[in-house]
DNA sequence: CTCTGTGCAAACACTTTGCAGCTAA
DNA sequence: TTAGCTGCAAAGTGTTTGCACAGAG
């Protein structure tokens, strides 16, 4: 499902390695050993690693490379888009006292989390796949950007 | 969007507080004061909580409640199914370094992230008032539940 | 040579756990 | 009365920050 075919798998990951270096340097990040190793770990992974996860993998390469770089370079890769954090991960538990269907938008800036209510979403219906190989308990559509406020404040 | 109009909005809270301690005790719980300011708190307000956001709210009303009280409250609502811990929340950063298109299911018991692709989910359509509002960046399906590993292990 | 990146250590923030006393039923 | 609940304190886990040295450009 997630990995495709062996080699064919194989070759996508060499051809983001290979270009890797250029999307460094166009952002302005030098290509240390340890950017490319934890890289390398995170698309090789298709667990959706967390800092630690990919920690692991790397040291069986660079023995000696410690949590925080691997921590710092994950952000740095969020920062330049060439990794994502996993959606809502990361963020402190936030509870919901809403019993009815609704869906989420979140504020990357200041965390917010607005409710919204949009009729098609309620339909969505699960592939066929996946809902014979998992018990899904819950579906949502959920937003990630910038909320109304945090535009007006400032721009970046 | 989120509250509603003014005295629709209370009246409907009044009901959801007047029915509070008939779901308490129907899941073998007491119905302490603590019990019904931090459900009082986390129904009133419309931002998704986090505990500390619903303890500054509960000390208001019962000055010398404790956050640990509120934590622990908080999740027993999520377990018995009056509250929702927000999807992803309270998880650590995971990272992902697939560019393409893509969703997410969550296993609620290991935590493991596993990729679909599901085509109808991509062509999935911000509402114009929600596009307007804010600058939407990201939006994705996400399906919480237990996979199927975790469900040949244990039943409960 | 310069300036970013790295490793180490300390500081933080959030959550969880253990226990003794309290209280709803 | 008594099982479950609360408050306090301590431990645990994950993340962030500051600094000096190392290494990419």
């Amino acid at each position: 499902m997630s990995s495709g075919s062996g080699r064919a798998n194989r070759d996508k990951l060499k051809e983001k390695m290979d270009a890797f270096p250029a999307k460094c340097r166009r952002a302005g990040l030098k290509v240390t050993p340890q950017r490319m190793a934890v890289y390398k770990a995170l698309i090789e992974s298709n667990q959706h690693p967390s800092a630690e996860m990919v920690f692991h993998k790397t040291r069986e390469v660079i023995p000696n490379i410690s949590l925080d770089t691997v921590n710092r370079t994950l952000l740095t890769l969020a920062e330049i888009r060439t990794a994502f954090i996993v959606e809502g991960s990361g963020d402190v538990k936030r509870f919901d006292g809403v019993l009815e269907t609704h869906q989420h938008f979140k504020c990357l800036k200041c965390r917010r989390i607005v409710d919204f209510h949009y009729k098609p979403f309620d339909k969505i219906t699960v592939p066929k796949n996946i809902g014979r190989k998992f018990t899904v308990l819950k579906t949502t559509v959920y937003l990630e950007g910038i909320c109304d406020l945090c535009r007006k404040r400032v721009d970046k």
